[in-house]
Formats: C-alpha cells, sequence, structure tokens
DNA sequence: ATGACTGGCGCGGCCAGA
C-alpha cells in the first residue's frame, strides 16, 4: 500500500500537479495540505476521473485545508479542531489494517517567541494539544499512521544550516523539544528516517525566494510520515519526490511516500 | 544576506507561508 503527502499550496491552481504524481507514482492514497479552498469548490471530479472515489475533506476560504484521497474503501471520517479553532487542519479516516491521521501543523509566524508571537505560540499549543490527544485516545500497540506538513525539521541534517536556523521558526529548540515529545507519546517511528541515516541531508521543503533551489539547495524536511511500531514490520520503502520541485509554477513542498506491506 | 517569492482575495496591495 503506497501512501503520500504532499503540502500542495492550493489544490485548484495544481490540481494537475495532482493527477501527475498520481500517475506517475500511482499512490493509493493521498493527503494534500494547504488545499486553500472551501469543500464546494474542491476539484472532485478530475479526482473521481483519476480512480480516487473516496475522499474526505475539510477546507476553509484562503487558508490551510487538508484533503485525503484515496482508492480504497475507508470508514469513520473525522475532522478534529485544535486549540479552540476551526482551521482545517486535522482529518482522520479508517482503513481495515490502521488509521490515517492528516495533519497541517501552523507555520508559526517569524518571531521564535510565543509572548510576542501568537503564531508560534499556537504553533507550540498545537503540537502540545496532539501529544496529548494521542496518548489519551490511542495506545502504543495501536496500528496508526500520521502524516502531513509539520512545519518542524527536527534533526540536525533536517535542515540545510543547523547553526544558522537554530533562531528560525521550523528548526527552533521548542518546537524540537516538543515534536519530541509528540514522537514519544504513541513510540512513533519517524519513517524517513527509518530508511535514511540521521547524520544524511534530507529535504521535503526549498524556499521560493531561491532563485535555483537545486544549486543553493536551502531546504528543510517538513513534511513526516510516521507510523506506529505494530506497522514497523510493514515498513517497504521511502521516497521524496524532488523533482516535483521542479514542475511548472511548483509548490514549494515536494510529495513524500512512503510503501507499506499491507 | 532567508536575500532576490508565491497564492488568495479581489482589483490594491495586504496577509500568510516557513
Amino acid at each position: 500500500m503506497r501512501l503520500l503527502t504532499w503540502n500542495i499550496n492550493s489544490v485548484r491552481l495544481r490540481i494537475n500537479h495532482v493527477l501527475r504524481v498520481m500517475k506517475e507514482h500511482s499512490p493509493d492514497v493521498i493527503c494534500l495540505q494547504e488545499t486553500k479552498t472551501p469543500d464546494e469548490h474542491f476539484p472532485f471530479e478530475d479526482i473521481k476521473n483519476a480512480g480516487y472515489k473516496h475522499i474526505h475533506i475539510h477546507g476553509m476560504k484562503g487558508y490551510n485545508g487538508v484533503a485525503i484521497l484515496s482508492r480504497l474503501p475507508f470508514s469513520a471520517t473525522d475532522i478534529h479542531h485544535r486549540v479552540g479553532r476551526e482551521d482545517c487542519r486535522h482529518i482522520a479516516v479508517k482503513f481495515p489494517k490502521f488509521e490515517l491521521h492528516n495533519l497541517y501543523i501552523p507555520a508559526g509566524g517569524d518571531e521564535p517567541d510565543p509572548k510576542i508571537n501568537d503564531k508560534y505560540a499556537h504553533k507550540l499549543d498545537f503540537v502540545d494539544e496532539m501529544t496529548g490527544w494521542f496518548k489519551k485516545n490511542y495506545a502504543a500497540n495501536d496500528r496508526l499512521v500520521a502524516l502531513g506538513d509539520f512545519n518542524i525539521a527536527p534533526g540536525e541534517h533536517d535542515v540545510w544550516s543547523h547553526k544558522q536556523l537554530l533562531n528560525v521558526v521550523s528548526h527552533t529548540e521548542p518546537e524540537v523539544t516538543r515534536l519530541a515529545k509528540m514522537q514519544k507519546s504513541l513510540d512513533w517511528i519517524d519513517t524517513a528516517r527509518h530508511f535514511v541515516p540521521e547524520d544524511q541531508k534530507c529535504y521535503t521543503w526549498w524556499s521560493y525566494r531561491n532563485h535555483d533551489w537545486k544549486k543553493s539547495n536551502r531546504g528543510r524536511r517538513l513534511d513526516h510520515i510516521w507510523v506506529t511500531q505494530p506497522l514497523k514490520k510493514h515498513l517497504k520503502s521511502h521516497e521524496i519526490i524532488a523533482k516535483a520541485r521542479d514542475w511548472e509554477k511548483p509548490s514549494d513542498h515536494v510529495p513524500v511516500i512512503m510503501d507499506l506491506n499491507l
């Protein structure tokens, strides 16, 4: 079973990219973040025609928005409101062999100080809430996948320069510490690092501001696919589709694929 | 020199991304 996560940065603008990744990589399930559309304007037709007939979405006007597109049926769809807001950042579905959570953790603004930056405070609260929620509602031996744009690059080699990014939102100590707590909540496996050694650079996002993203290669690994321990023996492969950063009018994030032997 | 960008909204720039 092939899962794919991608911050698409407007699903309506980049519906052709979604169709292309379906055709070229044949994922069974696609999880999108930053769809940026109310549900009534979601491009259902194109997606269903491509064979993804099972769709669970939660979108809003202008910002955020998450979607799960599947060739396989699922049940028990959920929409979760986080930190007292209805801002379309967490949906979930149940497949026969595991439960899937699609997350869009807040970006957090510029200033890494929760006292003066509400967006940063919101981000830290969001991760804390997820940690408590996972602990309260699940056990470590449940079969779960949590994936999406976590907006945090946890490791030294998940950013192009650990030293230069220590005070930049996405790689600050409070974020990294909180994400580690969230990971510990259910003993989650970070599947990218299951397949790629810790000391090897690994990115899923490159800023639009770099003229030549490939040449400067100032990336960050912000997009993640986590699984709980019962799925560990089923992990088959992992791939970051970096070439999608070169597609016409690309998203600043690229798709991440993970295959399970199920 | 994270600089030199991009999308939504809506028709002028602002907010947000990270």
